[in-house]
DNA sequence: GGACAAATCAGGGTAGCCCCTCATAGCGGG
DNA sequence: CCCGCTATGAGGGGCTACCCTGATTTGTCC
């Protein structure tokens, strides 16, 4: 969290244009780390399966793939490496084009209208967990957020639960299975028993079904 | 927007605490101008329609005016002066907080926990019309954001489903066991049964966890 | 040092989930 | 009239989910 010095992150350039990478491989290399480079939605996933980098910097308009542009090298990537943050990297700044690539998982999007300094700056900010929108998007993405907001309140019942349970609880509510939890987090299925029964309990919940509905309707996901 | 050299932006700092703006003064002085400081409500409007800053840091926190604090502040000045950008501060990072000031809108919104360098990038960024979000904010942000987009497409998958099955399906998705569902539609535990395994081998799914997941993310409910 | 909470794991049990094969009955089309 | 699809259901088997009562280790607080 308390780094201002200089981190070299880890980054792939995903974009079909072989000058503009070289452009973006120009700039950045002072401040960051080019770990690979891409121009069609197959090689990106490839590249980042293999590299598993800190930030990919992507193009939204990509060929290949099954036509869905940088929101498809998301949908392949995004959930598998969690470490990994995308920041969407734009001609256009179209609300549909964003609306797809931020929906997908991307945590930021700039268009390439700025310069080689702000794009540095916005990756160094993406890796470390800011969301990051030019200015032309920010007005559009303030405007979702303030139109969509009903929920308001943090919920209290998540403070029953300790650090592990909720960690737990997270990949219960996902869909895995206790033998997957369990060899996930390096314990054996008894110890996941445990904290399932002790976090149904604090819930007052029933099952893991409940669990489930209960962590999608707070967005816990 | 092509300033990749230090400009000096106009700041005003809004917070109840003389200590903690003496603190951003001293680490903010290097690369912003500070023209005016406030501590409440009134001062803050004050100063603010006085020296009509490029940014405003603003506190959440405020004492002073009707109790609301630094969302007070900007419905106050928001809308007169354009140029000028709001970045909000504050110990917290609950939804609720930073709900309100965006909704108020404020441009970003960061936790007091950064360093004084970030905080420095972050007001540069506003005032650039960048929106800039910590960590732990950018998440929640991102979640608002896409879940106030309407989808728009229906599922393809959906019309492999029969009548029945789709019936079945949705108590199965809603967490009723087989038996509760046998109860409530008036067909045998063993009926359920294979509606369900019809269900999962045509959706491709291999249990109803994940069965649950791929109806909630279709809301389906 | 003792009290307490959290995290780890065992054994054993009931019930539920999910699969397989198999069977019956209705309803439509070629 | 048989064929295919759907809805219905039986029997059985393997695995999982959830609960119970234990236990040990570790760390923290007083």
């Amino acid at each position: 969290m308390s780094e201002t010095t200089e981190q070299t992150y880890r980054v792939v350039l995903v974009d079909d244009h072989a000058i503009f990478r070289s452009g973006l491989r120009a700039d950045l290399a002072a401040d960051l780390q080019i770990v690979g480079e891409a121009g069609s939605v197959e090689q990106a996933i490839e590249v980042i399966e293999r590299e598993r980098p800190d930030v990919v910097l992507l193009d939204v308009h990509l060929p290949g793939g099954r036509g869905g542009g940088g929101a498809e090298v998301l949908a392949s990537c995004a959930h598998l490496f969690s470490q990994t943050k995308f920041l969407a990297l734009s001609v256009s700044d179209s609300a549909q084009d964003v609306v797809l690539v931020i929906r997908s998982g991307a945590r930021g999007y700039v268009t390439k209208s700025v310069s080689g300094q702000e794009i540095s700056d916005a990756v160094r900010r993406v890796a470390g967990g800011d969301a990051v929108f030019s200015p032309r998007l920010a007005g559009f993405v303030l405007d979702a957020f303030g139109s969509s907001v009903a929920s308001g309140q943090i919920d209290e019942q998540l403070d029953l639960l300790t650090d592990r349970e909720l960690q737990v609880m997270r990949l219960i509510a996902r869909g895995y299975s206790y033998k997957e939890v369990a060899k996930e987090l390096f314990i054996s299925i008894k110890t996941v028993e445990s904290h399932v029964s002790n976090v149904l309990r604090k819930l007052q919940l029933s099952n893991r079904h409940e669990l489930t509905r209960w962590a999608v309707e707070r967005k816990i996901l």
